[in-house]
DNA sequence: CAGATGTACAAGTCATATCTTGTACAACCT
DNA sequence: AGGTTGTACAAGATATGACTTGTACATCTG
């Protein structure tokens, strides 16, 4: 049995889409190695402290992003694990050597599936 | 100087959002390996053709899809380097093995960044 | 040429996302 | 206790997205 680890069991849509957003992932760059106050990740945009709340909601729910209560402060850091089904995605869809071949082959010699 | 391969530079953000949907990660799979016509991929799905067609669209533009005219068909298939913008922002986040290490370490001791 | 087929474009509907302003509230400070 | 700080929650405006139906159009076929 698969260890249940924390949060959601992350569909790969909430992990893509939270990504999708230019916003999320400077939020992200700016947690992957340090762990950032809210209020401090907030001062890093020009959008309202509320927005970026918001954002770092969206990247919590996506289990992006570990959140640890300190006083009145919230520390936030980067999930790596989250970003397992983005790896995964990739592995579906980068091709052997062999599908390269053959694509390749298919490029240069355009021969269309019968009709 | 970089060569300019097709359609657009691709923003992350175009190829991010077109993978965020998993009718159109439904479409990569079909044309992974086979180059396939719209109707064909439409098929596959209890959408309408048009909708099919514009999740293809999407797709297009992001770069992740090459688009082949075979008569009054048009034929598709995946282009794999559209993906390159993922891999470097899975790169980007992926912490070597000292980063994983010291984040282990903080983990076992929180000691919060200094007030 | 006329009809059928394969596909995209166009416009409209409805849901969802992103942002704003306003507010609540817990934790800290004196 | 009363003010200040750090942060989330709530509600509303507007933009964007994912569909639908209807239509246009090029290509093939008889």
């Amino acid at each position: 049995m698969a260890e249940r680890k924390q949060s959601t069991p992350a569909a790969p849509d909430a992990v893509l889409r939270a990504l999708a957003d230019p916003h999320r992932r400077q939020i992200l760059r700016l947690v992957k190695h340090s762990e950032l106050p809210a209020g401090q990740i907030a001062a890093s945009f020009t959008l309202t402290q509320q927005a970026v709340s918001q954002h770092i909601g969206v990247l919590k729910q996506a289990g992006l992003l570990t959140e640890r209560r300190e006083g009145t402060r919230r520390l936030y850091t980067l999930r790596h694990e989250a970003l397992d089904p983005v790896r995964e995605l990739l592995s579906e869809f980068w091709p052997d050597a062999l599908s390269r071949l053959k694509k390749a082959v298919e490029t240069a010699h355009p021969r269309p599936p019968k009709r």
